[in-house]
RNA sequence: GGUCCCAUCGUCUAGUGGUUAGGACACCGGCCUCUCACGUCGGUAACACGGGUUCGACCCCCGUUGGGACCA
């Protein structure tokens, strides 16, 4: 099967990149790393009303930036462009042409009207709104007679009975009636190829082994299995897969939250907490680990693998994830990503010591299950966000407290520094100067130099701040009146 | 309305005729601990329903119900 792998994600440019529509192209990208294949980008631009430049180059980052890149598409070329569809129009009109003269396709006059009150009336009636062959044996005379009248027709494919069969890599053996299946257009009347058509055609052309896609597009298969048969072609492999479904089980929209993979990269999800959960979401690996960076996927993915259930979005999981990988990036990499929304918070990020700078996200990445959680502990690093909160002065000013915040004062104010490695010894002084130890002194601690309730571990937390702040900060908290 | 797909804890799933129905997320509780988180230990929790087939069904068949897709 591995004999020459192609596959394709074609994408519309309406839009966001949908979680969905990444999972799809990660199935895609998957298939063809496992079977040693090419993975083809092909935009399904042709609806030109919706389809726009910038939601082009808005999806090839997204998928960048997951890391499903591509052998061939509309930037990285290949032997079987263009990659956009609005530039392949020329290639439908031969293939239309040739059908209509084997009258495998016939011109179709009826008017959008005659149509709809057609399927008003089948729909009242109680029966499927189906095309009902009204021009099917229209006679040359006829036609040409309403072409004459400036009637311009659509290409409708005669559908005969029988039966469609294909296996489904997902699903198994696929039976159809073509009985439920009307003639249907491939043509529109202003010459446009209809989606079936189009796809088929481009398909074949960009010799495409398997098609891997959502369930969407499992009744449009038996069409374009009509379609290769009628141009004598061999068909793909088809593989469809179910689609992702919100907390109500209806499919995944923007009522639910956020569904673009851009939104979610704006949040604060890292590209492999989002592929690990995509892949999640339907597939589990032999040995059944959770936790699978990429290549761990690579190594054991399997279409058949893949669970027929539509599965339901679960931010929880994603967010469990995203807390694992923030964990364990690197420091380097992570204050990269961490710093923009140091920015955001209004911290001049190149004013500040680099090396300061990493610490603190070397420190707080324990914390996060979101990089933008970040911005509710940078109070605790930079004086001009620095603040107590309500609970925390409520606790400073009790009297008891007092005393001993003046005691602390006292003593910090003979260290020379504090350092790591000399944290926890300062410390162990300060339980005996003030004979305190355990949550009475460290949750003072904690809120008087942190101005918070929670927030990071106060042994590696106070090195960071060093003498001079922590004594100010304690002077700041014995004013509060 | 027709055709097609789907049905195991709240969620994602393992299971492929005989299992105490397993794991993960979430939730609850213990431990750890200055807090939150992490970690760790434990707990609650599922085979949609009804018929068959079979010595025996989560598993196979049929139907019902429910959800979804396409057909315009």
């Amino acid at each position: 099967m591995s004999a020459n792998v192609r596959v394709r994600f074609a994408p519309a440019p309406t839009g966001l990149l949908h979680i969905g529509n990444a999972r799809t192209a990660l199935f895609n990208y998957l298939f063809a790393r496992k079977e040693k294949g090419t993975f083809i980008l092909r935009i399904e631009d042709t609806d030109a009303e919706r389809s726009t430049d910038a939601s082009i180059e808005a999806i090839l980052q997204d998928l960048r930036w997951l890391g499903i890149i591509w052998e061939e598409g509309p930037d990285a070329g290949g032997q079987s462009g263009p990659y956009r569809q609005s530039q392949r129009l020329s290639h439908y009109h031969g293939d239309a042409e040739k059908l209509l003269g084997e009258g495998k396709v016939y011109k179709c006059f009826c008017s959008p009207e005659r149509l709809e009150t057609l399927r008003k009336e089948q729909l009242s009636r109680g029966m499927m709104p189906k095309y009902d062959g009204r021009c099917r044996n229209l006679s040359e005379g006829e036609i040409s007679k309403m072409e004459s009248e400036g009637l311009r027709p659509v290409l409708r494919f005669r559908v005969d009975k029988g039966t469609v069969v294909f296996e489904d890599l997902i699903h198994g053996k696929m039976n159809f009636d073509s009985n439920g299946i009307g003639d249907f257009i491939i043509v529109r009347s202003d010459g446009m190829a209809a989606y079936n058509f189009a796809c088929v055609i481009d398909d074949h052309s960009m010799q495409i082994s398997h098609v891997i896609r959502g369930e969407d597009h499992l009744s449009n298969t038996p069409r374009q299995i009509l379609l290769y048969r009628a141009l004598g072609w061999q068909p793909p492999v088809f593989a469809h897969h179910p689609l992702i479904l919100g907390p109500d089980r209806s499919p995944l929209s923007k009522r639910h939250g956020a569904t673009a993979v851009s939104q979610y990269r704006e949040e604060g999800f890292l590209p492999e907490s989002l592929l690990n959960y995509l892949i999640l979401l339907g597939w589990t690996p032999s040995s059944g680990e959770e936790i699978l960076p990429l290549e761990k996927i690579v190594e054991t993915f399997s279409l058949s693998g893949l669970s027929r259930n539509a599965p339901t979005h679960s931010r929880k999981k994603l967010e469990w994830l995203n807390s694992h990988y923030i964990r364990k990036a690197d420091k380097g990499r992570l204050t990269r990503l961490l710093l923009p929304y140091f920015e955001k918070a209004g911290i001049p990020v190149n004013q500040q010591d680099q090396t300061y700078l990493i610490q603190i996200c070397g420190l707080l990445k324990d914390n996060l299950f979101l990089l933008s959680q970040v911005e509710e502990y940078l109070s605790i690093f930079f004086d001009e966000k620095f603040s107590f909160e309500e609970e925390v002065k409520a606790i400073l000013i009790l009297p008891e407290n007092r005393n001993l915040l003046q005691t602390i004062l006292n003593a910090i104010e003979g260290w020379s520094e504090i350092e790591d490695d000399n944290t926890s010894s300062l410390l162990r002084q300060l339980e005996e100067k003030t004979g305190r130890k355990g949550k009475s002194l460290y949750g003072l601690l904690r809120a008087g130099m942190t101005g918070k309730m929670k927030g990071p571990e106060l042994v590696k937390t106070l090195p960071l701040l060093g003498k001079e702040r922590m004594m100010k900060r304690l002077k700041m908290a014995l004013e509060i009146a």
